[in-house]
DNA sequence: GAGTGGTCTAGACCACAAT
DNA sequence: TTGTGGTCTAGACCACTCG
């Protein structure tokens, strides 16, 4: 590990996923653990930064900082890659293209990609599961510039982020998510085997580049019962938000 | 302002949401912001930081950090507190007590608010309307120990969350929420007005103070179109994750 | 009052990006 | 090659908590 602050940081999250440190217990102060570490204050400072950003530590002025949780949050690496992170839940992730189609931008479709109206776009309908049990649907709507690198990628990929980047480097480092509840249409039905008017999680995403260039912008529905989104937050900083609709929303 | 990270931090949150800095482009290096406010690199890049974790911008090593949107998220204050969310987006918020009922915990309710089995807790089941429309139905369970301040508020208590703080000092500054979709029950149906059936957004929560105690743990269903729930990350950090359910969930 | 975390400084070296 | 952000150091002072 080059990164001293990346190191302590690691070793602290398995100490507290241990119990080492159980949940509400006090954690040792920076200058003992900078002491035992041999580093900086500030460089102990950024690990226990690190696991506050990850909800596993609160902190007060004056006050030992605090465990609150145990287990971190997983990675944003295996939230933007379903395969990624059905398998490290151990399951096996599957997939099938259902439909895939090149068409010019609509207007909205434009501005959320940051396109020329009329640019081409590549719309994929895609069937996700877990176990070989549908728990997705998603309808994935690509910028023109990555749908050849998208239509090279066989039918059942397993990843698309990992193949994506494999294949032309392409690197999906930023998302916006929207989720809210709807009713199951007739495709969302057939192919998730539930009954039509069931309710989906539906969440509604655009993931970018590192720079801010929208690389995809999807509608994703999960079968009830199979998924459930979590976020842990505290006072310092979250990025959740809880919103009314706009008219001119997608 | 006594914080000049914070003061910074404002600064440059203005002048992105102005559009002085617009999406996409570069912001001055650290340096020269240093220079221009008079503070060392590391109180700038502690501004930066801040940004960063609200997603405000992107960064790469070698490169000038980019802004990757416009308006920030909403503060965890406005996440906690339904009524101070719905007043941030000029709605009228309204509510009202259905039932409320004390009784010992299960040893499910014990688990999730850190309780002894069997101590008192107070169930309280809730309406919350945006301009008299109803959006929100919240099942509440509160720790005995908060029981008696959350009874003492009126019925009709437009915050509860700002109430309890000015009655008696609680802070609830931590929290964990689980979203996913249900279809209404009867009771869901009939206070949130729409049909059984119906999806619904449900989030549970639980919320701790600073020092890690949990005050609630919540069931709150939303009625599909009245709210969104938006998460921004990127990969740096991130507290959204996704989870297959376990058995024992609540 | 002693200890702790929050803030801030003024340096330094490195890895990486852009040109 | 130059500039940028990422990492790290060794100090300092303050606000706050706690016994």
């Amino acid at each position: 590990m080059t990164r001293r602050h990346e190191h302590i940081a690691d070793e602290l999250r398995r100490a507290i996923a241990d119990g080492r440190y159980p949940v509400g217990a006090a954690l040792p102060s920076e200058s003992e653990l900078a002491a035992a570490h041999g580093v900086s204050r500030g460089t102990l400072r950024q690990a226990f930064g690190t696991l506050q950003a990850e909800g596993l530590i609160g902190s007060r002025q004056g006050a030992r900082r605090v465990v609150l949780a145990a287990t971190p949050s997983q990675s944003f690496t295996e939230l933007r890659s379903f395969a990624q992170w059905a398998r490290a839940g151990g399951r096996a992730p599957g997939g099938r293209v259902l439909t895939s189609r090149r068409a010019p931008a609509t207007d909205a479709e434009a501005a959320q990609l940051q396109l020329a109206p009329g640019d081409e776009v590549l719309h994929i309908l895609r069937i996700r599961t877990l176990d070989a049990e549908p728990v997705l649907l998603e309808r994935t709507v690509y910028a023109g510039w990555t749908a050849d690198a998208v239509e090279r990628l066989p039918d059942d990929c397993e990843s698309v982020t990992q193949s994506l980047y494999d294949a032309v480097g392409l690197v999906m480092s930023n998302g916006e998510h929207h989720l809210d509840a709807v009713a199951a249409g007739t495709t969302d039905a057939r192919e998730l085997a539930v009954r039509r008017g069931s309710p989906l999680l539906r969440v509604r995403r655009t993931t970018t580049t590192a720079e801010g260039r929208p690389v995809e912008t999807s509608d994703d529905r999960y079968r009830p019962g199979s998924v459930v989104f979590t976020v842990r937050n505290s006072v310092q900083a979250n990025p959740l938000a809880r919103n009314t609709p706009t008219r001119a929303a997608l």
